[in-house]
DNA sequence: TTTGCTGCAAATAGTTTGCAGAGAC
DNA sequence: GTCTCTGCAAACTATTTGCAGCAAA
């Protein structure tokens, strides 16, 4: 997918121009980041990675989910259960579809939520930066599995 | 306010007809959840019934929490920063905003998400159980001290 | 009296941090 | 050569659990 090499080459050059380097693991991570197949875990990557980096450790994907978070190149979406996912590839907030099964993640194409957004600033007189949306249900392929 | 003590009563005879003992505690966590305010956090909760119960446990409230919430008379808000929040007053899926200053949490009065549920359900095939909707912010009073 | 509940302390899980050596530039 | 990054292990934090005594019904 070509769209996702873009994202890999964004990230990577907005780490050069902050001046940090490029490791062969940050470049892994990033690769993974940008692609986010079914958005993935922390546990994901590292499992990903370990296949070509035998010694990679977690602290190593933490530490670099955070610098890559503080560069606002990936989206954390931390759930209820303390579980996390990561969307490098669209690293700006939008709506999630969760399958509680197999814990599929799905992006769904919908309106946007900015007449909704203005609507709470003027009732609650807050500054409104940011918000999420998730839907939690089934999808297709667990329903026909009915456990 | 006369509709929190409702909820009280309404989830102090939940416990009593599914078996469970009225004990001071518990009774003490109930009324706090079933108000509210301002929708507290465990160590909230917790901290304030210590001021009757000098010995209360916070394993005494995780506990209770964890019954209450199987009874789905209390909606947990688990925050992306790992904290969670409670609110037994109004126990169903319904949006919310943050103020990520103060941590004070609003329900703003909006129009339901029902139309974009079917919406997703129909887009992605999932039958859409549940959802979530944060608004994150800084709430009119946060702002005016402007930092 | 019976059974579930509480308080305490220890266990657990996910994430972060200190340190010394390795490696990018 | 410099300075950041990595791997390891220990530290941390929020939550859960085992156990013995206590108390609601």
């Amino acid at each position: 997918m070509i769209e996702s090499k873009k994202r890999f080459e964004i990230i990577i050059q907005k780490l050069r121009d902050e001046g940090h380097k490029i490791t062969p693991q940050r470049m892994a991570i990033v690769k993974i980041l940008s692609k986010s197949e079914n958005h993935p875990s922390v546990e994901d990557i590292y499992d990903q990675i370990k296949e070509d980096f035998p010694t990679m450790s977690l602290a190593t994907v933490y530490r670099n989910i955070v610098l890559i978070k503080s560069l606002g190149e990936v989206l954390e979406l931390g759930f209820p259960d303390g579980s996390n996912r990561y969307d490098g590839n669209k690293p700006y907030p939008h709506p999630h579809v969760v399958c509680i099964q197999c814990k599929k993640i799905v992006d769904p194409d919908l309106g946007s939520l900015d007449n909704m957004t203005e609507e709470v600033a003027k009732e609650t007189e807050f500054k409104i930066l940011n918000h999420r949306l998730d839907f939690f249900g089934i999808c297709k392929r667990c329903q026909a599995k009915k456990t």
